[in-house]
DNA sequence: ACAATAGGTAGGAGATTTCCTACGGGTCAA
DNA sequence: TTGACCCGTAGGAAATCTCCTACCTATTGT
């Protein structure tokens, strides 16, 4: 869970589960393409995001082609589950309040 | 986003948010009592987690009451939505896939 | 006023992150 | 086979993270 928040905590690797997420899977030097940043680099972040799962590797001939694999961010929406009823119940109470106050 | 995601890699932090979840504001001293850990260092994961905006920091007397601020949460929650079609679908592929087997 | 309590700041050690350049290993095309 | 290409690893620099000890401020009770 850690790695996964981790991961998710670079926008470049944000940026790169977005691509994979619109366009599906892509060799390495497409993917490159939008980002000003060398490409080792590249292979870095997407090394992490494959530790935590949030990615997988296919080789064809001498590309990788890279795919989402979205069971990680499956797993963080299961663990906001119990805060999303607190925010629920903050939204709710929010609305009483506002239904309380008057010029409306 | 990024700040929220950082705060949320560390174990510690989400611990706390889990205390300020289960059992409501609390003073420093009484988060602390639930780590093997020295009270600046939970300062500072309090720190973190104040600057993602996920507690807020009330001082009555000589005490600072940390209270669960969940709105960045709802945020993740929401970038989460578009992977969460993908996640879905892909379940749904698994099924079907499942129910496509013999001898179920 | 004085001692005790709550909790932050300062600063440092060691590990980790994030970028880079240089290079190596495998694959394809001529 | 040779050169071009795809992409990773190696290793280093600068910044950041996460813990610590020592110390400081503010509040409270006597």
């Amino acid at each position: 869970m850690s790695d996964v928040f981790a991961a998710l905590a670079n926008p470049t690797r944000r940026e790169l589960l977005r691509l994979l997420l619109e366009r599906g899977e892509q060799p390495v030097q497409q993917l490159a393409d939008h980002f000003d940043m060398r490409r080792p680099s590249l292979s870095e972040h997407l090394r992490v995001l494959k530790d935590a799962g949030l990615v997988t590797e296919q080789p064809i001939g001498r590309q990788r082609f890279y795919a989402l694999c979205p069971e990680p961010l499956r797993e963080v929406a299961d663990w906001l589950g119990p805060y999303e009823r607190f925010w629920r119940a903050r939204l709710a109470g929010l609305r009483e309040v506002l239904d309380g106050l008057p010029d409306e």
